[in-house]
DNA sequence: CATGAATGAGGGTTCATTCAT
DNA sequence: AATGAATGAACCCTCATTCAT
């Protein structure tokens, strides 16, 4: 059943790696803009390193993106969409009722995908949470993004397992929050703090899972 | 009972707070490089505009910090030792054996006393979070002081707690990275991502506390 | 016989008077170099009166030059070469050898030859013997490009001559010190110390090279 | 005879060497302060190294030197005084005519005497020799001292012993750059160029009197 | 007299951006 | 479209000098 779901997302995303197409030079300016970005940082990175690193001219760099930045949001901006993709689709609940599935299902096969996800583009995404903090309109464009798409796609599949017992009747949010913790947290130990320590990755996905699961399970509780 | 711990705790760290004396124009120049490093990040400051709000010649800060970096590390360095400084304390764990404590009373104590520190350091917090990634040094640093001195003093703790079965038997680093990312998580929305929604803080501690104590008991599994 | 000689040298030199093809840019930055350093000296000197008086950017300097002091070196270097150049040639002994010329007619053509050089690139002179005490790599090169190749060449000179009889028999490195003293001093005396002053430049020069053959003569000593 | 004359040079100069009282720290400034520029040359030499190799604050050279610039003359305009006291005595010719000196002997104890206080007194001549260049007063000061004291001394003593026909009847300037030329050579070479090689120094100032003399001698002349 | 914190102008250098080729 | 020379503002940092202590 999870596979199930799994295998509907990965369809449903497709629509969404659809990249306009770019020509090789610009190509390899992105590549190398993201390798620089990630590793140095926005600010401390320079166009000229860039440029070289990406074996063009300094001004071809400007004639792509008319400002650094915007080589930079050209490449947050696609990131965060989508990174946030599968809580955007529109029959995302709908998929959850016809299959009846458990919060259990639902967890596994997006926190799978997810991070399926997130190491495939790491280096955007180190980006995106490193230059988060120092950009408002980034910051806002992503809040907007999450409370405007994500929180209400998201709050009626908690409410319905809290409906039925399977959550613990907090506020949905705080689930949510509890819930995206668990995972970015292990996202940042795994690929950005200790990247280079070996990691038992399926072991500590699933206590991951467990974790999030039993936090918010409605198992007896102390008074 | 987590009373009690909590007030040994402020006791023991009163020792940690001493600062050396620094003339009023250091301090002004601090308090403005953690206002300015906290808002656009160490690479987006300028030493001019540090000093424009510091109310100095731009020459004073480097009369007391060689160089911009040393500014950035003698705001920071502290803070890591300080951060940290309740997990290095000696008699930490003879503490909760005294008290027979349960896991939940520890959690409690230390949660809610680090997230004081937090609230009160938070611009500093900020900086050390948001420059990781850019200093190796500094991660190096960091990682270090929780290897060798952290990790040392919970992993005990938490092995006593599973010895005798309030915690789940997984690997103490994996019940460790999700109690901090639970905790990390919260103040990260909570003080930087979504500083200005209304909180409300007790609830949502109690709810993050009550998460990570589910998460890792031992109550009857599902297969 | 000297004029042969001196054409000779001539024609032997032309191969080091090729220079890279600069824009007109540089040209403009090496010349207001040469002038500024020449006159305030290289530390005094700011590349922004450079830039000024190049009437080029300040930002433009560091295109083509690096450092400040890779712009130093690139106007003293190929001068040290240039201005050795003569007794690094391969063929020079062998020209006296077959004209069996005496040391005068070989000192008035070299003499003569290198006034004329130095008075044609006086500014990069004296900007070489300014800054060669406070530069240990430019005194080290120098130093090397002295013993290594014109010690070699002009040493069995010296020697030919003194063992027909027309040197008096002392340390060819002294006798060398003595010539290049003799020249050296008219050169600082005429071009730097008092350009202003009306020179008879034919008579002082003649009696330089007077001065150096009688006082490395052999006509009888006392005592 | 020369011995006669080395000894009444030294008792007129005794004269010179007086210095006022200078405080213990004033004179560990002008001590540092002659280690650095020499190393250094002034421009490139800053007070706080001074002060710092002086064990002095900051403030306290310029509670005795006005400016940078007043240091550096303080040091060195003493220097040329006594550098060419010997030339400025008032008796200093009436001592030759006394004994009938040769040129030779004038010159062994001027040059073996001057020679000695370079030795001396290197650093602070260095630096005389490095700053020059630069500093128009310097060397103006430097030449009206020459030109208005040293000339009128030595030009009656030149042509005294051309007269009687011990010198070529050459301009008494001519002959005196020679000698000069010769003299500030070996200096140069002795000490500031090669200091590390072994010298004979007894040796090389005898070839270099020897110079001088058969230089400037009447012996037979060809053509 | 001696100090050293404070100054702010100026130092060399980097940088994102422009534009003629 | 691509180039890379040119720009000049802004960067971090050093410096000679001042002045309250």
């Amino acid at each position: 059943m999870s596979d199930q779901m799994e295998l509907w997302l990965q369809e449903q995303l497709k629509f969404y790696d659809e990249d306009e197409k770019k020509t090789e030079k610009q190509l390899r300016i992105l590549s190398a803009a993201i390798e620089v970005f990630a590793e140095k940082g926005y600010a401390a990175s320079s166009t000229s390193e860039i440029a070289q690193k990406a074996a063009v001219a300094e001004g071809t760099i400007f004639r792509h993106y008319k400002t650094k930045k915007e080589l930079l949001l050209s490449i947050v901006a696609p990131m965060m969409t989508k990174l946030l993709a599968p809580f955007v689709l529109r029959d995302f609940t709908k998929v959850l009722d016809a299959d009846y599935a458990s919060y259990e299902q639902f967890l596994r096969a997006v926190i799978v995908n997810r991070i399926e996800f997130v190491k495939k583009h790491l280096p955007v995404v180190k980006i995106l949470l490193q230059e988060i903090p120092f950009h408002p309109e980034l910051k806002e464009q992503f809040l907007d993004a999450v409370a405007g798409q994500v929180l209400g796609r998201l709050t009626p599949i908690i409410e319905k397992f809290q409906a039925n017992g399977q959550i613990v009747p907090i506020p949905s949010k705080t689930a949510l929050r509890l819930t995206g913790s668990a995972i970015l947290g292990f996202l940042a130990m795994r690929y950005m703090l200790l990247p280079h320590l070996e990691w038992e990755d399926e072991q500590e996905i699933e206590h991951t899972i467990q974790f999030i699961l039993y936090g918010l399970s409605t198992s007896e509780r102390p008074g």
